[in-house]
DNA sequence: TCACGTCTCTACCATTTGGTAGAGAAATCT
DNA sequence: AGATTTCTCTACCAAATGGTAGAGACGTGA
């Protein structure tokens, strides 16, 4: 069955075009291309540009609950380890697919419906991260805060590592595996810091 | 002298709508429209789109730089406080003019040019920061870690806290002036508990 | 008054955009 | 074999884009 095949390889290249380089600067040309089919071929997949996007968010949003769904089941009952693995399951995407937070960046950028068809897929993840850390914080096993407000830093520290190469090298970041993998070692020493109990 | 005032006027108004709606997605005529003059007009102050681009980033870069600047030098000898006070001028933005996080953010979607252009501007504040950082690490007065990397995460989780409203209010982040009150106390201590030294 | 620089306008252009119409190849079903 | 469904193509369109050409309004200095 060559069934899906096509389609499948439109949602990917889109997603690291859109991702990349902004769902604004992305025509249904330039993924087709990048595909190697024509843009009829995309609009007979999808039924407007606009579908093909709502599509493609709902691939990306598999793509990281998938890993983030994962890593919360992980490991032992340490939370600051339980944390840590989430944070390297996040940080997953920006060493292997940059482009799949920089789209769910670019959700600011779109409409009212794209908006809510995203926050849907994600908000039962977002809500299981943030009741665990009310309850350890409850525990005293975290130092204590705003669970909801920390999750959210810990996001966008994140998304923000992975999504602003550009600015980061200003900073002397080296955009490589090995500095990438040198950033996720301090982010994680970091967060540990920040989160130990007082 | 009426010089200039249009002039300012364009500039201000593309960063705003640039910053928040992405480069890619705004024309001349939306901030022509926006500014109440026609896209020629544009095109008589600035002898492109990507020349205008330039200028907009100028514009930023400078914003930004005066209330860093500031920051550095306030305060007292205490690095914690000082550090602080560097979070709180770059947070500012975050509250007064959520578009200049936004556009810097941008320059990953730009050609070579315009990055090298505000990387240039920039670096002279980053370099300082960094060795700054060092220093007081190396007295061990900062939680000991590398001082690049930790000043681009300091970064990026302020820049994601501005530049993601739509992901954040997923976190249940509420979006108004008391909301990001909250998240700023809450950042701060983040931070502070993040750079204690050991 | 006249010339000149400043500032904004209307009118237009070539290119690119998202999208439509419909035909042709090829597999699959009856 | 004939009919139908799946998939991709060429050809086209109206709208929007960045940009050019050039004229008109306006104040200022000589």
């Amino acid at each position: 069955m060559v069934n899906g095949s096509t389609r499948i390889r439109i949602l990917e290249t889109a997603l690291d075009l859109l991702g990349t380089r902004g769902v604004g600067t992305v025509s249904l040309d330039d993924i087709a291309d990048a595909v190697g089919v024509r843009k009829q071929t995309i609009l007979y997949w999808f039924k407007s540009r606009s579908g093909l996007i709502d599509a493609v968010l709902d691939h990306a949003a598999d793509e990281l609950l998938v890993v983030v769904e994962a890593a919360i089941r992980s490991r032992g009952d340490e939370p600051l380890d339980r944390v840590d693995a989430v944070v390297c399951a996040v940080f997953r995407p920006v060493v292997r697919r940059p482009a799949l937070l920089g789209l769910i960046r670019e959700v600011t950028r779109l409409d009212e419906s794209h908006i809510n068809h995203l926050r849907g897929r994600l908000s039962a993840v977002v809500d299981r991260c943030v009741s665990y850390l009310t309850s350890e914080m409850e525990k005293g096993r975290l130092r204590t805060c705003d669970p909801m407000v920390l999750a959210g830093l810990l996001y966008s520290t994140v998304s923000g590592t992975g999504t602003e190469p550009i600015v980061l090298e200003t900073f002397g970041w080296e955009p490589n595996a090995a500095g990438l993998r040198q950033v996720r070692r301090e982010l994680r020493g970091f967060v540990r810091a920040a989160l130990q109990p007082n």
